[in-house]
DNA sequence: AAATCTATTGACAATTAGTCAATAGATTTT
DNA sequence: AAAATCTATTGACTAATTGTCAATAGATTT
């Protein structure tokens, strides 16, 4: 299955998730709509295709946390909230500069993509 | 940078890959076109954006392995070319079945990133 | 015969992704 | 008020993928 070998394509086990480090660019563009936490941005990222069942928080938290390592956010904790306390998180000036960045590659990728797209339909046309 | 994180934007170290498993796809299709062999392919993965130079044969000759692994390609050593020997590949039923498969994926992926793309210009627009 | 070019393989390290359990405060239910 | 449930985050560990680099080896050129 596209984005993991093994097991065959008939497919026993869990057919992995196709572009995984797309997660980071949809968390930077979430954040700078506006701060907000990990459970919150969960649901949101149904927005660019993936199943807030499927997947799992920890990664998302990660992936936060990894945000903040390369300091392309920052985060601080909210206790005026209800409910257990939340880490917040803030994207930053280099953040806003690596989603630029990000953006760029996507838009290459887009290209890439509609080469082996618009390929793939030239021989339809002739084999079919 | 997109496609990897660890030494961050500044950039020591190199630069991964962006998405390394389009590979696959690429190679099927190339197999489609007809029967080729590593070294031979190598070259022709430029079309979809792969720099030859920078790409380690040893990847696409996984790559290959592991379509056959999967039963999505065959192979035969070709005796009849001049140099060392070849192996070369031919694309299966099944992997003109799983190339399919991609092809769709790869659809869905190119409205996803055209989701984050277009969120992101709606923002441009208001904060430039 | 030495060097170079084409071609493939294998071993190993590093990175990335996935799973699952643990913690913990708040709120609701019994 | 104890128990159960919901929101929220963290950490440890495993598995899968990707990257690097050296080894092999026949052909051709110098």
């Amino acid at each position: 299955m596209p984005g993991g070998r093994g097991g065959g394509y008939g497919g026993r086990g869990r057919r992995r998730q196709r572009v995984m480090s797309f997660l980071q660019p949809c968390l930077l563009l979430m954040l700078l709509r506006g701060e907000s936490h990990g459970y919150n941005l969960i649901d949101e990222l149904n927005e660019f295709g993936f199943d807030p069942e499927r997947l799992d928080p920890s990664l998302i938290y990660r992936a936060l946390r990894d945000l903040e390592d390369s300091s392309f956010a920052t985060s601080r904790w909210d206790d005026d909230s209800q409910g257990p306390r939340r880490r917040v998180y803030q994207i930053t000036a280099d953040g806003k500069d690596y989603l630029k960045v990000w953006v760029e590659d996507l838009h290459r990728t887009q290209r890439e993509i509609e080469a082996l797209l618009s390929a793939y339909e030239q021989l339809e046309v002739i084999s079919d």
